[in-house]
DNA sequence: AAGTGGTCTAGACCACTAG
DNA sequence: TAGTGGTCTAGACCACTTT
């Protein structure tokens, strides 16, 4: 590259951003492949190990997917029930079950302080409330809510996530967005009684432990746009994270 | 296809295996500069990008830092506490506060299924049993379990650990070995009655939900060598993991 | 000014996959 | 065999810190 006057970041990040913007437009599917690493540095008037450096970062973000000799892949958007994964308690090299989502409703409420603070809105901004239920060969194991900045996510209503497979999936077909996992949070707590129900957890002990899950996900820059809460019954199963 | 060559490593992979031994023999000591990129080069006969693409999966991994224009040092070792911080709930932007370690006792034990399992060892293998409790402010907030291979570990007993910070800070003291985090996994339940002791659970309400952590640390290369076991009490903190 | 990490290039070769 | 990712080099220059 001649003519590069001001540089503020290294072409590398630039690469990396303008490849981002051009999948968030939809400029690839998923799984679709991308140009090749010497296309791209024709295109770009970058050298192959610049680009590859761009490449590299959004492989180890996630997004994207490369197969030696076959080339690099535009990655399947994360799945709603996120990174964590269900698992017999003590047993780690498990595949996971499937677990069944249910979608149970959006409605409308005004941010606490927390969420303002952690989604960088002002006190008690509107936001969107997505609730659903998880299910693991049958039986209720999850609740979640989502909460999302209403002025962002304008016109998402249930009709799109009825048919979509989640939230993620919803605001990546409608507003083009994939979200990153951000920082996560872990408690146990009684499970409250509106939880309870919706989990099937009855009897004469009416209450039960609970893990609780915060999770703030956001913008492949880093911008928050998604407090999640989930509370996790564990007495059968536990919360696995894997690590590189 | 039938014949399967020995498949060379790359030598970025091989340097960064040879600082990984020589860092591990102490050859230099925490916060301690390495030679320069280029020196490192000279030395192990390959160029200063080479060198560079080990040095910066140590760094990734957490055993080197670099600062621009000074050097690549030695990074301190982790925690005993662990990689997760203990949070006031909802807050995510808030440093954490430090945590007072107290030695409680090592002891021998088998392994359980699950544990051999998860350590690759035979079933009921034996075992050391590191018990440790944390302190917030005073205030019991968590209990440890370490179990490590007995045969891995002869030698090491009360006088380590009790003048170290830690299992961690032991092990790389009296074994030259650093261990990183490999899985985790959480669960919500009632805190057992012997936790409950230790924590000051007490009065008419005997039962406190506890978050149940488990954890498999191993050497660098991904050798399991401790199952780790915490119960924390977090009606008052919750336990955050932030992400990249 | 000297030394260090950080970026970038052009070219080379290897390993793997597919037609 | 052609195309792709994966590794490696030698050299250049930039940005930052220390002397």
């Amino acid at each position: 590259m001649t003519d590069r006057p001001l540089r503020r970041q290294p072409l590398y990040s630039q690469i990396k951003q303008q490849l981002l913007r051009r999948i968030g437009d939809g400029e690839w599917q998923e799984n679709d492949a991308l140009p090749s690493e010497w296309d791209l540095a024709d295109e770009l008037g970058a050298s192959q190990g610049t680009v590859r450096k761009a490449l590299s970062e959004l492989v180890a973000d996630g997004l994207l997917y490369r197969a030696q000799g076959r080339g690099t892949f535009v990655a399947p958007a994360p799945s709603e029930w996120g990174e964590g994964l269900l698992l017999t308690p003590g047993l780690f090299n498990e595949q996971p079950d499937d677990l069944a989502r249910e979608f149970l409703g959006i409605s409308r409420g005004n941010a606490s302080d927390d969420m303002a603070a952690a989604l960088q809105l002002r006190r008690a901004a509107p936001l969107l409330r997505v609730r659903q239920l998880w299910r693991w060969h049958g039986i209720p194991v999850a609740v979640d809510e989502a909460f999302l900045p209403a002025d962002e996510f304008e016109g998402l209503d249930a009709r799109w996530l009825r048919g979509s497979s989640g939230v993620y999936q919803a605001l990546q077909q409608r507003f083009g967005i994939r979200l990153k996992v951000l920082c996560e949070q872990f408690r146990a707590l009684m499970l409250p009684r509106e939880e309870s129900a919706l989990l099937g957890v009855t009897g004469m002990v009416a209450e039960a432990p609970a893990l609780s899950l915060i999770r703030i996900s956001g913008s492949m820059e880093g911008v928050p746009l998604e407090w999640r809460q989930r509370y996790c019954l564990t007495h059968n199963w536990a919360y696995t994270a894997r690590r590189a």
